[in-house]
DNA sequence: TTGAAAGCGCTACCAA
DNA sequence: TTGGTAGCGCTTTCAA
């Protein structure tokens, strides 16, 4: 005997009533009796009826589906498997998708095809799109297509954002590190291209004017790789660092073996602070002074606007960033 | 003027054919001329006609869509953020699904509604779902309801599962130690409910019994906090140990902090190795030697096999593990 | 309050 | 090789 599925035609007939009534009960739409209410409900739950999702969409023109589209800023994911920040947007959106029962699909804009999936998911036109670290042409094209987006980082101004403090972040960051007594503070800066990076660049280089301090800058583009040399090439050109900011926590890591490595103790001879408060800060040795960026926050808040419809151009919410210290950067 | 979407009679009616062969056409069917071909294709793109993919669903029944189901073991969602696991899984899956322009819907079953979350998702009857962290009883129900289904872990006998030489890779583990001179070599193992921990807590055993050696056993459930408890524990115990195996990346991340904590020197005192080579393995000081568990191929063979429709009753798949040296264990 | 019926956009079968 | 058309399962007017 072949099982099918119970459709909504099998709930009327057993229920006495016309699909369309049955359809009124089962999405809690006004106009239906409460004794039909009540004979509608027990046959959906003897029959075991679930709406199908695919057919209410198509009839209903609505979804409840949210797109989170990730831009891969290289070939090969291997940068999706690795950079903790990913898992954080996932962890923030799922409870609220779930508490409205949405879903979530999940696309990867490949630095090559990457305007053509753009195109498709803002075409399918769902509940909305979660931009994670797209440009802002990019992001920009999108919201020419479809006004239900937000990005996860500032980006082109019309397009709808959640922000951060970055740069009153760093700020503290180093601020902190002076409070300690730190007087010799560098930098391991994110690529200019990431607005986050930029802010946090701006940060610290008006907290180390203000503090009058010399600045000292390096580049490590946002991987742990690159912290760890600039870390090193940092040591090598300015010997009496005391202190450092490192603009994500992964390059935390990397610059903590590198200063390791290199003979010097931390925080003793170098006192290091990052920036995420990521699964990289909590595994670094010692584990990471950093500045916490509420990512499944504002993931969640993202998740939630779109659901609500509530995003319009240039719609923004600004985050507050919070200084947590580890060893790294001990108390002062 | 309002901008309805093309749909398909659209591209019909220009050119000059019917919803019939038109759908042939874009969907590559057999049964057409090439004139009409070539002109459809012509029609489709000065239109920007781009298929409803939920019409295209509803109609065919089938639907280009894989479900991810992670299973939550604790309330709250932040072990999704930070186990760097699941982010790998994400990285493995992709590649596949955009080659077969599919897509990907993540789920995430809760502790306590989770039989709800593995009913719906088994009822809606995707391409397949890919189970994470699923315990058996809810992996069988799921295949008795859907058998199109892999989990990610061995589980429940005839539910398809892509698997992996856990027991071999720690005997490799405890092996290479011992090749550095080790004679004291402790554990700490994952929760025993976990198949993969399992395992690896049999191939610990296998290789102290093999080797002469003391079993020395500790828990720490599979986090970071779980590991660095557990190896102060055991260092109090056994000031002796000089090699330690940890049966995950992130619990090896605070067995390494624990270590050096307690002044001990990595690898000279007390050589680490763990298990995954998941991120919390670069980013631990000294970065950890590690046996490689290939998630991203996992997940690939896992999504590939789903979209094929070629997993059965049983379906298996094995996957070898290999051994990463870096410094918490270094080269013989 | 209820039901009939017209779609939503597409696929797939059957006939031509 | 084509076109006609009956659905896929549901929502949503419009009348009753």
């Amino acid at each position: 005997m072949h099982h099918r599925r119970p459709t909504i035609l099998d709930v009327a007939r057993a229920a006495g009533v016309s699909r369309a009534t049955a359809s009124r009960v089962i999405n809690n739409v006004p106009g239906a009796s409460d004794v039909v209410r009540s004979r509608v409900h027990q046959v959906v739950a003897d029959l075991g009826y679930r709406p199908n999702e695919i057919a209410r969409a198509l009839a209903s023109g609505r979804r409840g589906v949210v797109d989170l589209v990730v831009f891969a800023p290289d070939p090969g994911l291997s940068w999706l498997g690795v950079h903790p920040y990913y898992s954080r947007v996932l962890a923030g959106m799922m409870p609220v998708l779930d508490g409205r029962d949405a879903q979530l699909r999940v696309h990867v804009a490949q630095a090559d095809g990457s305007a053509a999936v753009i195109d498709t998911v803002a075409e399918a036109a769902t509940a909305g799109a979660v931009l994670v670290n797209v440009p802002p042409e990019l992001a920009l094209r999108f919201h020419a297509r479809c006004r239900r987006v937000v990005s996860l980082t500032a980006t082109a101004d019309r397009v709808p954002a959640v922000d951060a403090e970055n740069a009153a972040g760093a700020y503290a960051a180093v601020s902190h590190l002076h409070r300690l007594g730190r007087r010799r503070i560098a930098a391991v800066h994110g690529p200019a291209s990431n607005s986050c990076a930029a802010d946090r660049r701006v940060g610290y280089l008006a907290a180390v004017r203000d503090l009058g301090l010399p600045g000292i800058n390096a580049d490590g583009g946002f991987i742990r790789e690159g912290g760890h040399r600039a870390a090193l090439q940092l040591l090598a050109d300015h010997p009496d660092i005391d202190g450092l900011f490192v603009a994500c926590d992964l390059m935390g890591a990397g610059a903590v073996q590198a200063i390791t490595a290199a003979g010097r103790k931390i925080p003793d001879d170098v006192a290091v602070v990052g920036f995420d408060d990521s699964i990289a800060a909590t595994c670094s040795n010692p584990p990471l002074t950093t500045v916490r960026l509420p990512v499944e926050e504002m993931a969640a808040e993202a998740t939630s606007a779109l659901l609500d419809g509530t995003v319009t151009p240039g719609w923004r919410r600004m985050f507050t960033v919070e200084l947590v210290v580890r060893e790294s950067a001990g108390p002062a």
